[in-house]
RNA sequence: GCGAGAGUGGCGGAACUGGGAGACGCGCCGGAUUUAGGAUCCGGUGCCCGGAAGGGCGUGGGGGUUCGAGUCCCUCCUCUCGCACCA
């Protein structure tokens, strides 16, 4: 017997596998397989593939082989992330351009990939820097705009003096840009967004679909959409007479308003700090808060701010309160002003407190009665309405919704929704990424570039290290361009866009990847889409999930596509780190992939992933392969395998035992089951389990044939090499295993007809009895009392009942 | 602070609806064998008492429901993740 050699078996296999086209998805009309869509998150091609990408790409490929092997047509494709700011910085770093760097990066990858195994569709694969592919991104972003979802405006934003560039939120960290670490400025300027708010709400409604996502996404998803119900109330100040809108979950404490703020950037903050006479001092103040990023505003003093000198009246009650300007309220949230109820609210009670105002309790315990004087912290619990009017006696917060109603009645405001999403904002000031296709004309305005005419080029002699502008800006030949609609001298917009906006609609292009065209073809895309499977990092939960399906359902709005969520099945992955942290470069704790492919094979690399515990859970390196110069331990076992199916080819046909043949079959029925649920380890081990039986069946001369093809067709899926090698070369097929029919178990084989029943005395097992699995409850119960060692643990105390669960367990309680 | 999840042997983990805790694997201990192969095969391995039979204890701590709790309820502790002045 040959030695199990991964080295020599799986790039044989792999050649030929791409030989054969096995991993094509077949666009055949009559092809009378069901479709099955399973698709990975594409990779960001930055250097060879690291532990996360075999993790996440092992499971998804035992998904899409699984799935072939029951008889679907699978599509499961790949591509790249390529465009963004790690490749800029890479290749500013290493003084070549970004596209040759991504480039190199691609093809490593792809050779990695290929050496793992996964039975990508290698034929459909693009990259987003490719302007077959920017083009449509480009034309998604007209469509977007003549819809009206796209807009440029002005707004305060994170700027990176030294990236020269807005930085998304997720890109700040601490108040320091996450690549460079200089302190992120805060600069109100023009840029693009995608009204995404718009679909606030349906995005958050139609979350009901998602019945295959991770609850803990979802709740993610609810809680970034963040819905508010409460009711918006309009306030007059008293010395100018405008009028300000508030937004409040409580407007049951309205009686309860003891002062009012402004955020500093709220646009009547100077005229009413002039018209008071204090904007001497209010200036200052509020110009120190806008300088201040956003991220460093929440570590500032809670109780910071200062008085306007003028004054709000309450519509409910005429009262006058004093107006404040205070960093705690946010301009971004609600209308960027607040009415304050000490007494109910934590963070105006700590105001309150810091400024000497009155706290008026207007809602009180039940059973209890407040000391304004004397509260350490804001009442926020239930209770009931106190001097509040005609709501006296109401029990809170059961009043928000009549409070609200009332408010509409009596003009004084609305029910209202608040949410904390904002728009998109999807410009970026750096090269590498889809120009927007906007040209400026000062007759025309904002002039989307007409479809005959994208894409909009990237150009590539471009200095595109930072500077103070857009790189863009400084080619000339880029700028200057004639107004797509009258034809004057007109400049083309110079920024890019977040690569987010890329990878919002990649999974449709896979469906029809080379139709030049369009961006998809809406049959194809009907054919395939939605996905059946989508599989990745959990660090997508909200951007590029949220993304998707927002692009989803304006695509859906405007006759798109069919179907207005595009991945209603989702499993993310745990990550794999190290020693408890996760890996990186300044760690010194980086496992590279390949280096263990290439001593121990790539079967060994995907089913150590795949046991190491369940799918979605971390996987610390360092415990699950402690020695790297020892084979992990799945190896052994695939060299079991390896041996046992070579024992039962030379075995000539021997009968196999009854109990082999019910044992495989029942691990049959538990393997399919778990893969169908993403339990690989528990398979793993079903499968170990089979194995360990088989060895031993051959050894003592009955045989193992069936089992051993059982075996090999089971372990497809997560091992495929080892499976093919066997499969064809051992056991002689001439087909591969990866299309062969997937193992159905035998109902009556399954079925236990001998089955151990427990025997408990009050609640300790005291004995274990072999039992026909259809025994009456009387049998049971008789066969229990008659055990001996049951007999000795009842001693001679009284039974006071008996508890029949047939044929599992008699439980007897004595007194 | 708010939200979500998790605490099981030396380690990774298993245990579907309450019913044999620790499957499977790693590691370790003992043995066999050898064609010295990143070997293989057999046995053992939660802790404590015992030669064994057997017994006691045991799923983060405490309490509860139940004939019976890793699983359900209350409470406390610890850890991980997400959000974080969201009115």
């Amino acid at each position: 017997m040959r030695r199990y050699d991964p080295s020599e078996i799986e790039p044989k296999w792999q050649a030929a596998w791409e030989g054969e086209g096995l991993s094509l998805a077949s666009e055949d009309p009559a092809d009378p397989r069901p479709r099955f869509y399973s698709l990975d998150m594409f990779p960001y091609p930055s250097g060879d593939l690291h532990m996360g990408h075999a993790e996440a790409f092992s499971g998804g490929d035992v998904v899409a082989r699984f799935a072939a092997m029951q008889g679907h047509n699978v599509l499961h494709p790949i591509g790249w992330d390529a465009f963004g700011l790690p490749a800029e910085n890479a290749a500013i770093k290493r003084g070549i351009p970004p596209k040759q760097w991504t480039e190199e990066n691609i093809e490593q990858q792809r050779r990695s990939f290929k050496r793992m195994g996964f039975s990508f569709d290698w034929s459909r694969q693009f990259n987003t820097c490719d302007p077959e592919y920017y083009r449509w991104t480009q034309w998604l972003f007209v469509k977007f705009f003549e819809r009206g979802l796209v807009e440029r405006r002005s707004s305060p934003v994170n700027w990176c003096p030294t990236d020269a560039t807005v930085l998304a939120n997720e890109q700040v960290v601490q108040g320091k840009c996450e690549r460079c670490g200089s302190e992120v400025e805060r600069r109100d300027l023009i840029q693009w967004f995608f009204k995404i708010t718009e679909y606030a709400q349906r995005l958050l409604d139609d979350m009901e679909e998602l019945t295959g996502w991770p609850e803990r996404v979802l709740t993610m998803q609810r809680n970034w959409i963040g819905r508010s119900d409460g009711a918006t109330v309009t306030f007059r100040i008293d010395e100018t007479g405008d009028e300000v809108d508030i937004f409040t979950t409580r407007p049951d404490t309205l009686w309860g308003v003891s002062f009012f703020v402004f955020a500093v950037e709220h646009p009547l903050v100077q005229k009413l700090a002039e018209a008071a006479g204090t904007w001497d001092a209010v200036q200052p103040f509020v110009d120190q808060v806008r300088s201040t990023p956003s991220t460093m505003r929440e570590e500032a003093e809670t109780t910071d701010g200062v008085a306007l000198g003028v004054h709000a009246v309450n519509p409910v009650n005429g009262e006058m309160v004093p107006c404040f300007v205070a960093p705690y309220v946010l301009m971004e949230y609600g209308t960027g002003a607040i009415m304050a109820v000490p007494a109910h609210d934590e963070r105006d009670f700590r105001f309150a407190r810091a400024h000497d105002l009155p706290v008026r309790i207007v809602i009180e315990p039940v059973g209890a009665s407040l000391d304004p004087d004397a509260m350490t912290e804001a009442f926020e619990a239930e209770g009931a309405m106190v001097n509040s009017g005609p709501f006296d006696g109401e029990a809170s917060p059961g009043s928000i919704g009549k409070v609200a109603q009332w408010l509409d009645g009596q003009g004084l405001g609305r029910a209202s929704v608040t949410y904390r999403l904002r728009d998109w904002l999807i410009s970026r000031q750096r090269y590498w990424g889809a120009p927007i296709p906007i040209v400026h004309c000062e007759e025309c305005g904002e002039v989307p570039v007409p479809e005959e005419n994208l894409p909009v080029l990237l150009p590539e002699d471009v200095d595109f290290r930072p500077g103070g502008d857009s790189p863009l800006a400084r080619h000339e030949g880029f700028v200057n361009v004639a107004c797509p609609r009258c034809g004057e001298a007109a400049r083309r917009d110079t920024d890019t866009m977040d690569t987010f906006v890329d990878s919002s609609w990649y999974y449709l292009r896979y469906c029809s990847p080379h139709d030049e065209e369009r961006a998809f073809d809406p049959r194809a895309v009907a054919r395939w889409m939605p996905v059946a499977q989508y599989t990745g990092g959990v660090e997508h939960a909200i951007l590029h999930l949220l993304y998707s399906r927002f692009f989803t359902k304006v695509l859906h709005d405007m006759g798109m596509v069919p179907f207005s969520e595009p991945f209603p099945r989702l499993m993310n992955q745990g990550q794999v780190i190290y020693g408890g942290a996760s890996m990186s470069k300044s760690k010194g704790n980086i496992v590279e992939p390949m280096p263990i492919v290439e001593r121990w094979g790539a079967d060994t690399m995907r089913l150590t992933m795949l046991f190491a515990g369940p799918f979605e859970d971390d996987i610390d390196w360092k415990l699950v392969a402690p020695d790297p110069d020892r084979p992990p331990g799945v190896y052994g076992w695939l060299g079991r395998v390896w041996r046992v199916v070579h024992d039962s080819a030379a075995e000539g046909g021997r009968d196999e035992s009854v109990p082999l043949q019910q044992l495989t079959h029942r691990t049959i029925k538990g393997v399919t089951e778990d893969l169908e649920r993403f339990r690989f380890n528990t398979a793993i081990s079903k499968l170990m389990t089979l194995t360990n039986v088989m060895t031993t069946e051959a050894r003592e001369g009955r045989g193992v044939r069936m089992a051993a093809v059982k075996l090999v067709q089971m372990i497809a899926p997560m091992a495929p090499f080892i499976a093919e090698e066997l499969w064809r070369e051992v056991l002689g097929h001439d087909e591969s295993v990866h299309v062969s029919v997937w193992p159905v178990f035998d109902a009556a084989l399954v079925a236990q007809d001998q089955v151990v029943m427990v025997v408990q005395v009050n609640g300790k097992v005291r004995d274990k009895i072999e039992v026909s699995a259809d025994i009456s409850e009387d049998d049971a119960r008789d066969l229990a009392l008659a055990s001996e060692n049951a007999t000795r643990a009842v001693g001679g105390g009284e039974v006071a009942r008996i508890i029949v669960k047939a044929p599992k367990l008699v439980s007897i309680v004595v007194k």
